[in-house]
DNA sequence: GATCATATTATCACCAGGTACTAATCCAGT
DNA sequence: ACTGGATTAGTACCTGGTGATAATATGATC
């Protein structure tokens, strides 16, 4: 139960934490006593504020930036379709979102990386194919405007041509935010028919 | 001269420097502390070792992958790049290497998804312009053959057009397995000139 | 002004995971 | 028996902290 103070104009406290966690927040590497010569303040100080805001030491910071861009599994969540698909007619059409996240943008830009755009055209290019094994054979694209973080892209595929025409199929996808084509794709996939 | 007797009992020095650095290069989060016990050698050996190979110290490793994977000032950004830059000249060639694992492939055929393979023709056709922002624009792709488990791909990227023709650059991809071409990909890239 | 709570600063002991250096020991080959 | 590389041991020291305890500062409240 602890109750702050109003009646103080200055509340160092607050805001020497808020600008404490900025600065580790766009500055992950700095030790305790860098930031004690920033915000002139001890570094027991800093070190008490790190507790009560959560943050963990430096090397721990590190240590966990390292895991993650480590992490095997991670790298790259493609394992199995990308973007949620929302509607699915067998070798007719098929609509997918996928919104764009943090991990999906250029952090300088907060532009999506176009491989990201692809994996979801792809994935639903693929999954609309009716057939046991359907493979990308190629593909023609189009990244008609870059995509920012946050974006919410719904891509549509339809099949331009039916199943009885041999082993392979084509796709054309086109992504929308909002009512803006963003991204369109034209894709040849592969189909090995039953066996 | 020196002879090579091959009677001993404990792993020539030459061995376990091999096996160390590759216990290191497959989990770099070890301490010398475990590296000793692993390698039945006393933990002075792991260092002389360490120091005779050029590996740094843990915090170094661990420091090392956080700043690649975080580095804001670089024109490329790293930490997202699928496939490992092994050579890069930038406005000119680039080669990546990405082996195919698990998560990567169709689990009931083992092929590769093709959103990988273009993530990493993409990735290095981006990270080949040498500019602030490198986007790209269209792509015209050909999966050339399947792509299985365990294989290891080659992208060998070319840029085909200068810094000095516009906004746009071509780049072309070519992905190998060994010496057979499995894919081929032409981009045009964007790029916002820094000034 | 005296008192109380909170905030801040100061110390001290300790820790992991090292580096750097020196010295001892092993072990094989000539 | 001696030599030299490889290995092991031991010590001092470093960074960037944690954790506990205590002293001091700054107000607010009675």
């Amino acid at each position: 139960m602890i109750k702050v103070v109003r009646a103080i104009e200055r509340l160092p406290k607050r805001e020497r934490q808020q600008q404490l966690a900025r600065l580790i927040e766009d500055n992950p590497f700095m030790t305790d006593r860098e930031l004690n010569r920033r915000l002139k303040v001890s570094i027991q100080t800093i070190r008490l504020d790190r507790l009560e805001l959560g943050i963990p030491e430096l090397r721990e910071r590190i240590k966990l930036m390292a895991e993650r861009s480590y992490d095997p599994v991670r790298s790259l969540p493609m394992h199995e379709i990308i973007g949620d698909i929302i509607d699915l007619q067998l070798d007719k059409s098929g609509i997918s979102i996928f919104e764009i996240r943090e991990e999906h943008v250029f952090s300088r830009t907060g532009i999506a990386r176009g491989h990201h755009i692809f994996a979801q055209a792809n994935s639903l290019a693929v999954a609309v194919i009716d057939d046991e094994i359907a493979l990308t054979a190629s593909a023609d694209l189009r990244f008609i405007r870059s995509i920012k973080l946050h974006e919410k892209c719904i891509a549509k595929a339809y099949v331009r041509s039916g199943p009885g025409e041999g082993s392979k199929a084509k796709v054309e996808v086109i992504t929308y935010v909002g009512e803006e084509m963003v991204f369109q794709g034209h894709f040849v996939v592969f189909r090995s028919k039953g066996e």
